[in-house]
RNA sequence: GCCUGGGUGGUGGAAUAGGUAGACACAAGGGACUUAAAAUCCCUUGGGGCUUGCCCCCGUGCGGGUUCGAUUCCCGCCCCAGGCACCA
């Protein structure tokens, strides 16, 4: 053993080892528990950043502590291969997306390697090579076939940077989630899986997610955004046909006094057709279409509309309502259409106003007498209440007129009730080359047509010349593109768009338990063992994206029958983001701490402790030199300990159960209270931080105890145990410095191998206990009473106490209260 | 506007079932060892007070409340972060 902590040989020592003995390759094993334990797998950007080590460094530990505990741990590494930036990094560099992509890869690999962690690189998998994409197209295929994937033009949005379409969800406050462009509206063919037909199972499934944090779960509650109200029908004052209406407020019906429509929406132009005004109105629609989605301050703008000239007719009161578009209707929300009334709802309010429309209130409060007359109304009152001026619904309450008021109609045919959520289709056409390719092709005869299941993989042609525009050059190259019909053998086109990159990692925790099987997808039995994830770790930032589209897939996959869980991920663990002075780390802030250049210096195991010790995982973290440093010289301290007292320890005796001093006692019950805090505090709540700083404390205390050294027969028994704990307690979290002592205390079996160890309850019991005295809730004394002191003995202790008489004043105990072993009160 | 979190020393953070607020660490200051430095070790470190005591008072964003006792529970505010947002 070296005097001197050296992290670099040891750790070089151990990585080795772990690799040649090929310790974290796992199979299915019925007769042990398993466990499946995953951090989102990184996209190969060229380095690994500090996010990724801490990410990373969580989940190590909780595989390596599982492990220990007997658990058989599928603790798997991969890459979200597929992407833009290799297509970019590609131009500029001159090279090809698949080169930087692999050249990524090993580097990133080698990072993780450096850093010791436990993955089965067996299991390793690379989303864009086509034994892997190959069987996504199946899915797609089977998706068409279920109609779960299909092709419709609609208004997308389109980022002019990134030069490809996103899907709502990758569009945040209206510029594109990767570079910030903002999005416009764009009117294209495109693919879409049909997320909208499990809409209610995702929703509700968020009720059975008990292991996910509750935020993720709201989140994607409120992206479903589902609302429950009424379908109405407001005929045409023609006579020929109708409008329909969402409303979540059918009990204001019989104040609606005009309609609003989107610009889009398709009744527009036959309204105004002829009329007086179309002129005006179809400009406004130019205008109001081409300011849509990039304009972020949508509450700023003013509300503005143009009366169509139509008119159609209230189903309840008969009367006459004009019917306007509205700059702020979206076609994408419901029909379309709002039933407008002014007097309950403030948009339509404002609306009214301004062009001076009818206002008829039809709400009153719960507990007034008399409605507010509409004429003095300064905004409007959107509250329930109860129904005036609503014909026999008068005096009903808002909730259950709504229901009557809906079922009346229903009668007529003329309403339903009806469910509305926010949620739209997932587009997954990208117009990007170094994606998946959409197995599909275009036949003039026989229109479109899938390719047929035997031809998969639709291999991405390499052999491309990428375009310095930056656009995919898949529509150019004819060697792809070109192809005949698997139908009628003519001359057809292929879809040159690939599939979102989302859809890789919307499955690939699943492929994870069979990489290498290749006659279908997933194989069955491994699938079945090893599914769904225990525990899933990464970023907050996917809540909605890669979490929803996930939960999606797997619903999908197991109704296609290749599944059988409902739910992908059981636990969810979201850390927060590695930040350096008050900044995320960023190159354009200058605040970037390169992982290399933290493990030269101080070693992977320093440089995960750090990450452990700073801040509990799901808090941001605060990335400090100094705190590093620290880390750094707890461990070197913690080889000074082992190394100064190699000798005894080596040869100690084990324990025997002998009377101890007060002193080796102690020691020995902190020993056995670290184990208990470190083994709690990993497995119920992942808070590393204070498992850290118990193991901290332990340390301090065997050097105190070493200082006063005695002549106990049982001393260096006490402090091997104590010394053994520590190591033990934290080699998850910096594994090789652990390993390396544990085997220079002359242990022949590898930490890893060596079961979790388990506290004695009998050494946690202290034969004297500290009571806590307080004398009307303020704290005046501490008594160390014998352990089985009873409550009243505690009492009566408490009031011999010379201080404890002095805050009482001589007078008499009004009530005394006892925290049994910890506490008591005396109230005066 | 709505929905989540969160606000504790100079800093990161502890306090897990209402029971000693500030564990553990960083930084700072003082001291020991050394010719000197580095490394290491020891002491002090929320604010205030004096009678310097293992003392007293105050203190967990602010104001109330419940309780013998509140960082923790309840009510009303303020501030910060994240999500959604003209969603009918």
């Amino acid at each position: 053993m070296e005097q001197k902590y050296s992290p670099k040989s040891i750790e070089t020592k151990w990585q080795k080892y772990w690799d040649d003995s090929r310790v974290f390759e796992v199979r299915e094993d019925p007769d042990k528990e398993k466990y499946y334990l995953l951090e989102m797998f990184p996209y190969p950007s060229g380095r690994i950043h500090m996010g990724h080590v801490r990410n990373y460094t969580i989940g190590d530990v909780v595989a390596r502590f599982m492990r220990m505990r007997g658990y058989n741990v599928l603790h798997p590494m991969g890459w979200d291969a597929f992407g833009m930036p290799a297509e970019n990094a590609a131009i500029k560099a001159g090279t090809h997306p698949a080169r930087w992509t692999f050249d990524n890869i090993d580097y990133m690999r080698n990072q993780l390697k450096q850093l010791g962690f436990s993955y089965d690189w067996s299991r390793e998998i690379a989303t864009c090579t086509p034994q892997y994409y190959r069987w996504e197209q199946l899915f797609f295929l089977k998706m068409y076939e279920k109609g779960l994937a299909y092709r419709k033009s609609s208004y997308v949005n389109w980022c002019s940077t990134c030069g490809t379409v996103l899907a709502n969800e990758q569009v945040e406050n209206g510029v594109c989630w990767r570079c910030d462009t903002p999005v416009v509206q764009k009117e294209m063919e495109q693919w879409f899986f049909r997320i909208t037909h499990y809409v209610d199972e995702l929703l509700e499934n968020t009720l059975k997610l008990p292991g996910w944090p509750e935020r993720v779960l709201t989140m994607q509650q409120n992206w479903i955004g589902r609302s429950t109200g009424s379908r109405v029908c407001f005929p045409l004052e023609t006579g020929e046909g109708n409008i329909q209406v969402f409303t979540t407020r059918a009990d204001t019906l019989f104040g609606a006094t005009f309609l609003s429509l989107a610009a889009e929406h398709p009744l527009v132009p036959d309204l105004c057709r002829g009329k007086p005004g179309e002129a005006a109105v179809l400009d406004f629609i130019q205008k109001a279409k081409q300011s849509k989605r990039n304009e972020r301050e949508a509450d700023l703008l003013e509300k503005e509309g143009v009366f169509t000239g139509g008119y159609c007719i209230n189903p309840v009161t008969g009367k006459k309502m004009p019917v306007y578009v509205a700059n702020f209707v979206l076609m994408a929300y419901g029909t379309g259409a709002v039933m407008a009334v002014p007097a309950h709802d403030q948009r339509d309010f404002e609306f009214a106003k301004k062009y001076d429309l009818p206002i008829d209130v039809v709400i009153k409060p719960a507990g007034a007498q008399h409605p507010p007359r509409a004429s003095e109304l300064a905004g409007a009152d959107e509250e329930y209440g109860i129904l005036v001026d609503s014909a026999e619904f008068t005096g009903m309450d808002s909730e259950t007129a709504r229901v009557a008021i809906t079922e009346a109609l229903a009668k007529k045919g003329l309403a339903e009730l009806t469910v509305q959520h926010r949620l739209r289709d997932w587009g997954i056409s990208r117009q990007r080359y170094w994606g998946a390719p959409i197995p599909m092709v275009y036949c003039e005869k026989c229109g479109v047509v899938p390719v047929p299941e035997k031809d998969l993989p639709v291999e991405l042609p390499l052999d491309v010349e990428l375009l310095e525009n930056g656009g995919s050059p898949l529509p150019v190259h004819k060697p792809f593109y070109s192809t005949r019909c698997p139908q009628c053998g003519a001359e057809a086109r292929r879809e040159t768009d690939t599939m979102d990159t989302f859809v890789e990692s919307s499955w690939y925790f699943a492929r994870y338990s069979c990489p290498d099987f290749d006659k279908g997808p997933l194989a069955r039995q491994k699938v079945k063992y090893w599914m769904p994830v225990d525990q899933y770790i990464g970023g907050i930032e996917h809540a909605v994206l890669h979490l929803l589209y996930s939960r999606f897939f797997v619903k999908v996959l197991r109704d296609l029958g290749y599944l059988e869980v409902d739910e992908p991920f059981q636990n969810l663990l979201t850390q927060g983001m590695v930040i350096k002075d008050g900044f995320k780390m960023s190159k354009s802030k200058g605040n970037v701490v390169d992982p290399d250049v933290m493990i030269k210096t101080y070693g992977a195991d320093t440089v995960r402790l750090f990450c452990l010790f700073a801040a509990p995982p799901e808090k941001d973290l605060d990335w400090s030199d100094q705190g590093v440093e620290g880390s750094f010289r707890f461990l070197s301290r913690l080889w000074r300990l082992v190394w100064e007292n190699i000798d005894t320890l080596k040869n100690a005796p084990s324990f025997d159960g002998d009377d101890l001093s007060s002193d080796l006692a102690a020691l020995r019950r902190k020993t056995h209270q670290t184990i208990k805090k470190v083994t709690e505090d990993i497995r119920e709540r992942f808070h590393f931080n204070t498992a850290i700083a118990a193991v901290m404390e332990l340390v301090n205390l065997t050097y105190q105890v070493l200082e006063n050294r005695g002549d106990h027969p049982m001393f260096l028994a006490v402090v091997r145990e104590a010394v053994e704990a520590v190591v033990v307690a934290l080699s998850p979290m910096a594994p090789h410095i652990c390993e390396e002592l544990w085997q220079a205390m002359g242990h022949e079996k590898i930490l890893l191998d060596t079961p979790w160890p388990t506290w004695d309850e009998g050494a946690l019991k202290a034969e004297e206990i500290l009571i806590v005295v307080q004398v009307n809730g303020k704290l005046r004394s501490r008594l160390s009473v014998p352990a089985d002191a009873t409550d009243a003995q505690i009492e009566q202790i408490s009031l011999s106490d010379p201080r404890v008489g002095e805050f009482m004043g001589g007078k008499q105990p009004r009530k005394v209260v006892v925290v049994p072993k910890k506490l008591i009160n005396i109230v005066v």
